[in-house]
DNA sequence: CCGCACCTTGACCCAGCGGTCAAGTAGCGT
DNA sequence: ACGCTACTTGACCGCTGGGTCAAGGTGCGG
C-alpha cells in the first residue's frame, strides 16, 4: 500500500496511526475494531483503507514508525559525540526518556511480541537496534575503552537491562526518569567494564 | 459457573484447559476460537459451555490453575525446611524448574498481561506470590538472617530477577535450568544480604 | 428397571468484524 | 474554468466466532 500522498494525506495517515495506537494501548489490538479507529477520528471507514491495506498493516507500520522515532531520538541525543562509551550512555538515557514519553507503545510492542504475525517486523527492529549498539561497542573495544568480549552478547545484555528497568520503574512506579536512567547507565557501564565472561547471568 | 462434577467431569474440564493452553500458546488467545478448542478434543461445542460460561472464564481459570500448580510445586520443594533463607532459595529453584517444564504458560501469561480483562486475576496471583515470599523474608529478618529492610521491595526484586532470567535464559536459550537457577539464587541471596537501600535498581 | 443428574450433540443464531466499492467532494496545476 | 488526482463517504457483503438450546445418551443409586 504505497500511495502518492499530499501533505494533508500524510497528516491523515499519522492521525490514524496515533489514534489506533491510543486505542490499542487502552483496549488491546484485537478488541479494537477498524470501525472504532475511524470513529475516533470521525471519518468514514474508506479513509482507513485508503491509507492501509489491512488492520495488520497498520500495526506493522505503527511498530516501524515508533521504532524509527525512538532511533531518531537516540541519534539526536548522541549527536557527534566522539567517545563510543559516552555514546552508549547517551543512547540509554535517550531510550528511557523516549519510553517514558511513549508508555503506550510499550503495551503494544508487548502484545505484538505474542503474535507470530508481527514477529518479522519486531525481529527487524530488534536487529537494527542491536546493530546500532554493536557498532558503538566494537569501536569502544578497538579503542581499548572496554575489555574485548563478544559485542553481540554485550548488546543483548544492555537491551535486557533497559527492557526490564522500563517495565518495572517507568511503567509500574512513578520513579523519575533520571534516577532510573542513572541506575541503568551505571549498571550497564559497570557490566561493560567487567565483561560477562564469568557466568550465565548478566547480573553476576 | 460452579457445577457438580463427577470424576469424569473433572477430567474433561482439565482436558479442555490443557487443550486450550496449547492452542493459546501456539496461536494466541484471540486467534484461537472455541470451535478450535473443542475440535482439538473431538467433542461438540456444548461441552465447552457445560464447563465454562465463556472463553474469558476459561483463560481466567487457566491462569488460576497454573498459578496453583506453580505454588504447589514451590510448597512441595520447600517442605518443612526450617531456615527461611533456604526456603527462599528452594522456592526460586522450584519456580524456575516449573517454568522450564511449562514454557507454554509464559506466553499465555504475557498475553494476559496485555489485556485489562485479566488484570484482576493476574493481580491476585501476583499478590499471593508476593505474600508467600514476604512471609519468608519477614521471618528471616526477625531471625536476624538478613538485614532489616522493606520485605515487599525485596520480594518485588526477587520476582523481577526470576521473571527476567526466565524470559532470557529458559525461553530464548537452551541454558540448563540448574545453571540459571544457580545464577538466580546467588544473585538474590547476594541482593538480600546487601539490601537495596542504595538505589532504585535491584542490580545496583 | 426406573428416575434423575450429569454429560454430550451439533444445528442454529446473530452481532459485529474486516474489507469493498460506486459515487461523490476538494483542491491543485494549468 | 476544466480536469485530474487525491481523498472521503457510508451502505453493503460474506463470514467468522461466541454463545444457545432442545433433544438425546450415559451411568448410578434405589
Amino acid at each position: 500500500m504505497r500511495r502518492k500522498l499530499t501533505q494533508r494525506g500524510r497528516e491523515r495517515r499519522d492521525q490514524l496511526i496515533r489514534c489506533a495506537a491510543q486505542l490499542f494501548a487502552e483496549r488491546g489490538y484485537h478488541p479494537t475494531s477498524v470501525a472504532d479507529i475511524v470513529e475516533c477520528l470521525g471519518v468514514g471507514k474508506g479513509v482507513f483503507y485508503w491509507y492501509f491495506s489491512s488492520k495488520e498493516e497498520l500495526l506493522s507500520e505503527l511498530l516501524k514508525s515508533s521504532h524509527l522515532s525512538l532511533r531518531r531520538r537516540q541519534q539526536a541525543a548522541i549527536g557527534d559525540e566522539p567517545d563510543p562509551v559516552r555514546r552508549i550512555e547517551l543512547g540509554i538515557r535517550a531510550t528511557l526518556q523516549w519510553f517514558h514519553e511513549h508508555r503506550d507503545y510499550f503495551a503494544i510492542i508487548q502484545f505484538a511480541a505474542t503474535d507470530e504475525t508481527f514477529a518479522p517486523v519486531l525481529r527487524r527492529n530488534r536487529e537494527v537496534a542491536l546493530g546500532d549498539t554493536i557498532r558503538h561497542l566494537k569501536e569502544a573495544i578497538v579503542e581499548g575503552r572496554i575489555p574485548d568480549s563478544d559485542p553481540e552478547t554485550l548488546a543483548h545484555a544492555i537491551h535486557g537491562v533497559i527492557d526490564q528497568l522500563t517495565r518495572r520503574y517507568l511503567l509500574e512506579t512513578n520513579e523519575p526518569v533520571s534516577r532510573v536512567a542513572d541506575a541503568a547507565v551505571s549498571f550497564c557501564l559497570g557490566g561493560l567494564a567487567g565483561g560477562l565472561d564469568e557466568g550465565v547471568s548478566p547480573v553476576s
